[in-house]
DNA sequence: CAGTTTAGATTACGTCTGTAATCCTTTTGC
DNA sequence: GCAAAAGGATTACAGACGTAATCTAAACTG
């Protein structure tokens, strides 16, 4: 699977809200929420195009950007290899270990709680 | 904190396991569950000393070397870091992304829901 | 005591990352 | 039509990383 950097997540995380996208857009939305210049942000989208996360058509002169995996099958492949790197794959001692230092609020319990009876009911839902 | 990447936090795994160790023993340790030349282990070694995540006593002519971080708090800071990343800093989505690729079993619900019970009963356990 | 082994220190080197700048080409404004 | 702007392509460059090899000094061996 693609492995995508720091920075170049925050590229896909703009074409995961919206996309198509031209570069300009991109480039709009990211200033907004970081300081990096235009040209660094091209740069993240040639070495996204190829690394094979990104796709795009041409409009014009310009190229219209889109993911070519989705949000979720990222955060599946990332969060797997995450768990098995520094939980031996087990999610349960991660949500341990945040609960561990209170970056679990009650309504993040209420939250988890409430997805495990979903589980359990539905069963091997799919 | 101490960023460690995947190939040291393997080394960092051995000692949390067992400290304080030789580099001979730690070798020893991880060419059973990898091909790296002892060589390799060595430089990581090096470069966890600099990076401040492992610290040594000379003992003869070698030193024995043990971590300046538990697992626990590395876990945890490795694991805000990542939820934050990837799911806005929220366990439960990751938790859910689990589910849905069948990477939750039903002794891992169990063990979520006991834990979370726990959790709720505890209030603000530490 | 001299050669070999061993432990750590230093150096190597290609790839990836963060962060751009420069180059080339096409379009567009006068 | 020519200069300027704009878009993408190429190049840059330092630091981290994976993976070692070489260097140096100390210790052990015969």
């Amino acid at each position: 699977m693609i492995e995508i950097s720091n920075a170049e997540l925050e590229v896909m995380k703009v074409l995961w809200q919206e996309a198509p996208l031209p570069a300009i857009a991109i480039v709009e939305r990211l200033q907004n929420t970081s300081d990096w210049q235009a040209k660094t942000i091209k740069t993240m989208l040639n070495r996204l195009v190829q690394k094979g996360a990104l796709d795009y058509q041409q409009q014009g002169r310009a190229y219209l950007y889109h993911p070519t995996i989705t949000e979720q099958d990222y955060q599946r492949h990332a969060g797997k290899n995450f768990v098995k790197r520094l939980f031996s794959g087990k999610v349960a001692p991660l949500v341990a270990s945040f609960a561990a230092t209170d970056n679990l609020s009650d309504d993040d319990i209420r939250e988890l709680k409430a997805l495990l009876d979903k589980l359990e009911q539905g069963g091997s839902n799919d």
